[in-house]
DNA sequence: ACCTGAACACCGTTCAAGT
DNA sequence: ACCTGAACACCGTTCAAGT
């Protein structure tokens, strides 16, 4: 994170005090160290303030090197967006291959919850994704899909993959109770049956669900 | 709103100043401008000290009568889902009633931004749309599809549903440029066909997109 | 060029006090 | 029972000032 010669903050060296030192930062420095923040302690964290603190400035120097929060975050998803670039389509038929596509938004978000979520709470999720999204179109073209038909497919597929990480993302455990849909269902006392019911009370495996609905949304936009 | 005797700071009428005196708020009143407010100006303007000083009152009036923020969501949203819950399902086969029910959903969200918003924001979107869910529920065990397989398929199609949602209620204008999907798409240099950027950057028809997505999403659900 | 200190205008929430 | 005033611990952001 930093170079050894420099004895910042975040290494052991005494660093002077006072009003007008050197604390050795740059722009790298500050994005890396909410990139650290941010998965140590989840988006929440990412505070003025407290990556400051973090790097053993004041909120003003942060404003000086990369700008005011929304620039901070645009720099740190745009980072995140290149490591999450690499992943490989695989698989041989086209509709294999959309859903490797798809697949790999899925997971990259999966792996990277914290920060997937702080894109989606500042509407930064299609830079985040767009590489992957790239990724996406690209085999939509191979599979003969091209032009306004290619804009369609794209987004049907993306917004429902959208619809699964929102849903994966919510961290359930800050919802009180009343506002939870497993309590809403068990609490329910609708005239269904009961193995409906209680089927939808329980945890869904989003996994499997995925890939079915997916699949399904995948097919309706491959031609025959 | 208020009761035409009762002179509170909403009428004209003057009201006794300082401390102690009574502004004649009961928990309805605040829940009613709690909702007003919101649809006004917005689920940002739902501050603590914007209702008080909308109701003429200080923030810890809003604390005695609802309590905390989160209650006062809560109790909001449990109001405006009394209010959506009386769409009937229309159609005939179980497909065009399935149908109808999700575009229940989709359709209250987008009449009613402000609070799907507020309610997504705050973890409440199940509680707000839950007798919409509970209709399409009532559809699928029509359409002959129960337990396990109906939670499967019911939570496959809203959260389809979902991910259009979000779509829908991200305010544009308040994303930087650079994070927008049409910029990005407008400014990447990929190789694809141009007629598939052009189209990519372009506004999307949401409502178009989202009957034919659903509607593959339903049918994947549905005994052939 | 790089960084601090103080300030401004906001948040949600609590607690003692008033009538 | 119903409401106020003051305070606490937070936010993002700006501006003048220091080295």
């Amino acid at each position: 994170l930093r170079n050894p010669d420099e004895h910042g903050p975040l290494s052991t060296a005494p660093t002077p005090q006072g009003t007008g030192r050197r604390a050795g930062l740059d722009r790298a420095d500050v994005v890396a160290g909410a990139l650290l923040l941010i998965q140590n302690e989840g988006p929440g964290a990412l505070t003025m303030r407290n990556l400051a603190a973090k790097l053993g400035v004041t909120t003003t120097t942060i404003y000086w090197h990369v700008g005011g929060r929304d620039d901070l975050v645009t720099e740190i998803i745009r980072h995140q967006s290149e490591v999450q670039a690499a992943r490989p389509v695989e698989g041989t038929g086209p509709r294999d291959r959309l859903m490797s596509a798809a697949r790999h938004i899925w997971e990259s978000a999966r792996d990277n919850r914290a920060i997937t979520s702080l894109a989606h709470q500042n509407g930064a999720s299609a830079l985040l994704q767009h590489p992957l999204e790239v990724a996406l179109v690209r085999e939509l073209e191979a599979a003969g899909v091209t032009g306004p038909a290619a804009a369609a497919a794209h987004r049907s597929i993306l917004f429902t993959i959208g619809g699964f990480l929102v849903q994966a993302l919510r961290d359930e455990s800050a919802i009180p109770a009343e506002r939870r849909a497993a309590a809403l269902w068990a609490a329910s006392d609708e005239q269904l049956d009961p193995a409906t019911t209680e089927a939808l009370a329980a945890r869904p495996d989003l996994d499997e669900l995925f890939d079915a609905t997916v699949r399904a949304v995948v097919d309706s936009h491959l031609p025959i």
